[in-house]
DNA sequence: TACATTGCTAACCAACCAGTCATTAGCAGC
DNA sequence: GCTGCTAATGACTGGTTGGTTAGCAATGTA
């Protein structure tokens, strides 16, 4: 009985407390948390009201479903962050391979790095089962996420810093092995032992290094 | 009613046949149609059952539970090529760059733009949910599939065709782009229409090439 | 036809869950 | 202390599911 124990521990202190600017923080906060650990569908609202120290009900009253709530979290941990991001490299001076390198470091510190990568894994995992989830991440996230990417390259292509490149595939290039990164962060490495990649940031220094410059050995 | 049409649509011939021998092979290749489909937790036993002409009882008859059911899959589908490539890998000639090349298309070929391909994305996926069967795939598929991929970088870099690289991590670089087309495939790439990566064979040519290259200019 | 073997099935069990709604109770104003 | 508003609750509904098993029926044999 895991989850008796649970709440009892989480609801000790209050009994039943009206503070509705609080409320819908709280169980964003917790919702975050249970996407990440159980996946859209085997996270249990209950278990997220309980976390949140409210009963389910009040989880309704805030939010109209359990989709709903996903839309809220994603919006609040991941979307919020778009335009941060948009002012920084409106003003970047330096090279292309400063700014590439920039983009994916700043993102493993703000997303990869945090509870957010585990919305990403969530989406790439179950948006099969839920195309409308899929439809809105592919929105409100993917679509902007690669713009942005889109714009360095071709600041890049550009200045004749990189050569000629098929954009659209090229954003594929540069995002795919952070998707991997967050995909593995929250699967396999969060299981096997011997699973866990040494240190991301090693990862995408070295990534970053090959997608400049590859792997051939320059001639002598 | 889905489920009634489409029982009654598949077992409309047969009323009771006895087929010791065929029920495996049709039970695993309906199972892997639905893991794809579904997922692991999502798909449901009934229903592979179902679609293989027989009852849940009966899948039971021949697999000790649902986990188990899964792990028959994927040796059937993905543990059973890896004898092959060995061997092709063995008596390979031509460069580094080559066999390279050569591996992440037949990869595709074989794996990618097969069913199996949903394996892998479903591992992934539902791994921190179940454990086992992370370990599993761990211990079957990914040591062994990395231990051949460690196996060309060495190669190249023994015969400085490769500069010096850290191994562990090149691994992953190379296989992360896979993995990112796989998960894409079956989840963004199966739903959003504006989602899909024009041509994944096309994908793996420029990866290569840029893991071989990168994107810098040459010097002029 | 009778009988034995055994592949196969239907019915069952115990447990689970998103969302609803009538009821309860915290709190601000008087 | 009382009252009215409304935030908060939790029992309930209608629908799930993996796994078990007692017994039925297809096949081979005599």
């Amino acid at each position: 009985m895991p989850p008796e124990t649970l709440i009892s521990a989480i609801e000790t202190t209050h009994k039943r407390e009206r503070r509705k600017e609080a409320r819908p923080g709280e169980l964003l906060d917790a919702a975050l948390d249970l996407f990440v650990e159980k996946g859209f569908s085997a996270a249990r609202v209950d278990e997220v009201a309980a976390r949140a120290g409210v009963s389910k009900g009040t989880l309704f009253l805030y939010f109209q479903s359990k989709e709903d709530l996903f839309k809220a979290v994603v919006r609040e941990n991941i979307v919020n962050q778009f335009p941060t991001w948009q002012e920084e490299f409106e003003v970047f001076q330096g090279s292309s391979a400063d700014m590439l390198r920039y983009a994916l470091l700043s993102w493993w510190e703000r997303i990869g790095k945090t509870r957010a990568s585990g919305i990403t894994k969530l989406v790439m995992s179950e948006a099969q089962n839920f195309p409308e989830i899929a439809q809105f991440y592919q929105e409100e996230v993917i679509k902007p996420g690669n713009a942005m990417i889109r714009r360095i390259l071709e600041r890049g292509v550009n200045s004749g810093e990189f050569r000629q490149l098929d954009l659209e595939q090229a954003v594929h290039i540069i995002v795919a092995p952070m998707i991997f990164l967050m995909m593995w962060k929250h699967s396999m490495g969060a299981c096997a032992a011997s699973a866990k990649i040494v240190d991301p940031e090693q990862f995408i220094h070295m990534q970053v290094d090959v997608l400049l410059h590859g792997m051939t050995a320059p001639k002598t």
